[in-house]
RNA sequence: GGGUGCUUAGCUCAGUUGGUUCAGAGCAUUACCUUGACAGGGUAGGGGUCACUGGUUCGAAUCCAGUAGCACCCACCA
């Protein structure tokens, strides 16, 4: 196949894809070779692809194809998650268009409703994900309400709860009045709040005054039940066993003592509403106070008070601060910063609201969790995350795990009737559970239509925390061939604002389901910012369109944009100058093949050059050194040094130093070892390729020679580094450095390329003799000459400690000459000198690595026989 | 309020246990080049008091302390 003129990525992207897929490149099954496991991190399934995925899963895709070509079995299982609040609220409001209310459905029609939405707009974003180029498995792909996902969530939701871990209570909660269900506590964002400081008067009963209570939520006096006062407080001695009247609601409360309170802030008065502050309940427990739940459950005002009912609480804030003004009340309203907790899905204020939620006990989970982190079982990249992780696992506290929703896995707990005896029975079937709530309840007559199940479903990260398990089928199937073959994992790639969402609970569940980590490393990859460092979102407009970006540069150009300017752990300032840049790669690489297939068409017999067997010598070392300097990175999961690794290589060495040195004169032809060697070398750089930049990579390698029809890069064979030989690599640098410096003269000369000039060489051990003819070449040499040092007035430079002279007859500048070589001299003394410096000391001498010292020696010698050079010099001419 | 990390060239970042010319890379930039793969290119350059202050050391971008700024995480001061 010969490529077409110019690099279009768009033109070739496209078939590919289809192509691997058709050859099933993508698909893993268990088999004598090692497996090279990553489970996607789910997307939400009604979600769309963003930057954060474009970054995401390339680097997944970057380690998965590297593994396939490495001789391991890849499997990479892609899925998505049903996301329970944020799907059910695009459903809610699908419904709403079509002037359905939820409340209106029973809740098998409103699933029948969510299902038929997720498969209309579901798993969109796994496609998307094809046009990226991810190499995922898709005959394996999950969804974690599959069946059998449900299954096994299920399944976990019994045993723990046989185990003890699962129980059912009253609790303060995270509650989110606008999707109407209780959040965990990592579902809840604290940010800073403008807002206002209300001072009210709660009049003093059986005598005159008042005392004054400070409050950011002046709606909730309608719960108060008390003032709390610290007993310290010298200022409220005399209130001491009194009553007070909240205001408006002309409640009678007691006024209660606890050093809990602050002196210092406010006015050192607390109101007590227990059933809408968590401390206020912790309070209200220990002195035994009533809970007034003023809220319904979408956070207007119930009609418990019968004041305000109906109204919005943020509505009854305005108002009730106007009402409290008129009657007196009001002391003093000053403007107040504080943190206020939102929900992470709906970004409405967290109202905390007493309710029966179920519960996960944590402790006894988390702590195997937190060792295997900290011991490096699970290592994390970058370590600084083993502190975050830290932290939060030994302060954990027991996770709330019921959502008061109806898309998710419901909660399997059935209640059983008053009349036979009540309490509930868990079980993973209906069945089972009947079964079981007979042997409770001692009625054998107990029907399952008597059985009342649970209206709450399992939180969405209930599912997800099993992920790299129940997508094997691990749960349902502990001893399945998949799961005993892919699992643990290797690497996870996630960003670290799930770190306790996910990757804790799932090395928890991991740890407790299969006995082992779920995966041998955690990587963390950074948020995509723009380039002013702002985080990407749909209000400021700043996240360009993947799909966009990916029509005008091709798949190749943005994944190298973000994969050249990664590194773990860090924030990513997303420029669209990256994506060009990747694209130019793309072009270099195109156009290099262009070149070596120009001379394949005109190849004659001949015999190859020296300087041709030279550079082949050279460029085979060089090639070599990256290999092995790109295992080093991938092994420290440096991606992008990696890719800028084989970027130089590609660019600078092989395009602009060995095809250069190997390219024929202008109308010869190349002589066969040269190119085949030359496209050798081409196919082993479009597999380092490969990877990073799968598309173009996979194009030229069906240019390079006929093929048959599974012999893909895709599925090559990756190089692997020879023994490293430092020296030839040495040698080639002082020649390069040569030849830059007699660029320069030409340039200052004028002397174009096509005039040969002639190279004087005081040859020296420094001096790469063996590389005459490519430096000949390289620098459009007509001879070089040995000459003594002692030189006329010629142009010169010195590489290390080689003296180059060029004869540039009457161009010769005797003064300027003169000046440079001063300018050198007073350099290269001022380095001895420091040189000197360190070596006359004794201490240095005494207490430096011999090593070190030997080095500086050698620093000393290469000095002086410069200076020596240039003092000859300036005396000869 | 507590914790973690960061600050190196115009931009984005490397710099592993202090010591080879350690002050680097890519991009951007400057000059020249309409040369025969590529102007999405080539050649040769310019550019930094390593945030600040002190300390340890023969020697500090690197270690220690403090200061300033930034980022993120955690936390129940109404």
């Amino acid at each position: 196949m010969k490529a077409p003129k110019n690099y279009q990525p768009a033109e070739i992207e496209g078939k590919w894809y289809d192509y691997w897929e058709s050859k099933g490149f993508f698909h893993s099954e268990p088999d004598g070779r090692t497996p090279y496991t990553i489970v996607i991190p789910p997307p939400n399934v009604t979600g769309i692809l963003h930057m954060g995925h474009i970054l995401n899963n390339t680097l997944q895709d970057v380690l998965t194809r590297r593994a396939r070509m490495s001789g391991l079995n890849a499997c990479w299982v892609p899925g998505t998650d049903h996301a329970s609040i944020s799907t059910e609220a695009k459903v809610v409001a699908m419904l709403r268009e079509k002037g359905i209310s939820k409340s209106d459905l029973t809740r098998d029609r409103f699933m029948e409703y969510a299902w038929e939405w997720r498969e209309k707009y579901g798993g969109i974003i796994l496609k998307q994900l094809r046009t990226l180029g991810a190499s995922c498995d898709w005959q394996r792909t999950k969804f974690t309400m599959d069946a059998d996902m449900s299954e096994s969530v299920i399944k976990v939701f019994v045993d723990l709860h046989g185990k003890g871990l699962i129980y059912r209570g009253v609790r303060m909660v995270n509650w989110d009045p606008a999707a109407r269900t209780a959040l965990s506590d990592e579902e809840v964002i604290h940010r800073e709040t403008q807002g206002k400081l209300y001072y009210l008067r709660y009049m003093i009963e059986g005598g005159d005054g008042y005392v004054v209570v400070a409050t950011t939520r002046p709606e909730t006096i309608l719960g108060d039940v008390a003032v709390c006062v610290n007993p310290a407080d010298g200022r409220y001695a005399a209130l001491r066993g009194k009553r007070v009247t909240v205001p408006l609601v002309n409640r009678s409360v007691p006024v209660i003592e606890d050093d809990y309170v602050e002196v210092e802030f406010g006015t050192g008065a607390l109101k007590i509403t227990p059933a809408h502050d968590v401390n206020d309940y912790v309070l209200g427990e220990r002195f035994s106070l009533e809970t007034i739940d003023i809220f319904n459950d979408d956070g207007t005002m119930n009609d418990r008070v019968g004041m305000y009912v109906g109204q919005d609480r943020f509505a009854v804030r305005e108002q009730i601060a106007k009402d409290l003004e008129a009657a007196g009340l009001m002391e003093r309203v000053e403007d107040y910063t504080n943190k206020v907790g939102y929900s992470e899905r709906t970004g409405v204020a967290i109202e905390p609201k007493l309710s029966m939620q179920w519960f996960l006990k944590m402790e006894s989970l988390a702590k195997p969790a937190l060792e295997a982190v900290m011991d490096d079982t699970v290592r994390f990249v970058p370590a600084k995350y083993k502190n975050t992780y830290n932290h939060w696992m030994s302060g954990i506290r027991d996770w709330c795990i019921s959502r008061q929703l109806w898309w998710g896995q419901r909660i399997p707990a059935y209640f059983l009737p008053a009349t036979a005896g009540g309490g509930y029975v868990v079980a993973e079937t209906p069945d089972e559970a009947l079964k079981l709530a007979r042997e409770k309840s001692g009625d054998a007559a107990l029907a399952l239509a008597d059985l009342r199940q649970d209206e709450d479903v399992l939180d969405t990260w209930f599912s997800s925390w099993l992920w790299p398990v129940s997508v094997f089928d691990g749960i349902r199937n502990p001893d399945n061939a998949d799961i005993k073959y892919y699992y643990p994992t290797n690497d996870l790639v996630t960003a670290p604002d799930i770190i306790f969402f996910w990757v804790a609970r799932m090395i928890m569940s991991g740890l407790e389901y299969r006995g082992g980590r779920p995966f041998g490393a955690v990587y963390f990859n950074g948020t995509v910012r723009d380039k002013f460092g702002r985080k990407m979102s749909k209000s400021l407009g700043n996240s360009p369109d993947p799909l966009d970006l990916i029509a005008r540069y091709g798949a190749d150009g943005v994944r190298l944009g973000m994969m050249l300017s990664t590194s773990a752990g860090n924030d990513i300032m997303f420029d669209e100058a990256m994506c060009e840049q990747g694209r130019n790669f793309g072009n270099k690489i195109w156009n290099a093949w262009k070149l070596v297939e120009s001379w394949r068409d005109g190849a004659v017999a001949g015999a190859q050059p020296e300087s041709a067997r030279l550079a082949g010598e050279w460029f085979e070392a060089a090639l070599s050194k990256a290999l092995a300097q790109i295992d080093a990175d991938f092994a420290e999961y440096r991606i992008s040094d990696a890719l800028m690794t084989t970027y130089k290589l590609f660019w600078d060495d092989f395009s602009g130093w060995y095809l250069e040195i190997v390219k024929p004169a202008y109308g010869a032809a190349i002589d066969p070892a040269t190119l085949a060697r030359a496209i050798d070398f081409f196919e082993r750089l479009l597999q380092m390729l490969h990877p990073f930049i799968p598309f173009v990579t996979e194009e030229l390698w069906h240019c390079t020679r006929e093929r048959s029809a599974d012999d893909c890069v895709t599925v090559s064979s990756m190089p692997t580094a020879a023994e490293q030989r430092p020296e030839p690599l040495a040698r080639f640098d002082l020649m390069r450095e040569a030849v830059t410096a007699i660029r320069a003269i030409r340039r200052t000369r004028n002397i174009p390329m096509r005039d040969a000039i002639d190279l004087k060489v005081a040859a020296d051990e420094n001096y790469p003799a063996e590389l005459a003819p490519v430096l000949s070449k390289m620098a459009g040499l007509a001879s070089i000459e040995p000459v003594s040092a002692k030189a006329p007035d010629w142009d010169a430079f010195i590489v290390k400690t080689t003296q180059y002279f060029v004869p540039v007859g009457a161009a010769f500048d005797r003064d300027a000459e003169l000046e440079k070589l001063r300018g050198e001299l007073k350099y290269q003394q001022g380095f001895l000198a420091t040189v000197m410096k360190k070596l006359s000391n004794e201490r240095f001498v005494a207490s430096a690595p011999p090593a070190v010292v030997a080095a500086e020696q050698t620093k000393r010698a290469d000095a002086e026989a410069r200076i020596a050079a240039l003092e000859q010099r300036m005396g000869s001419i």
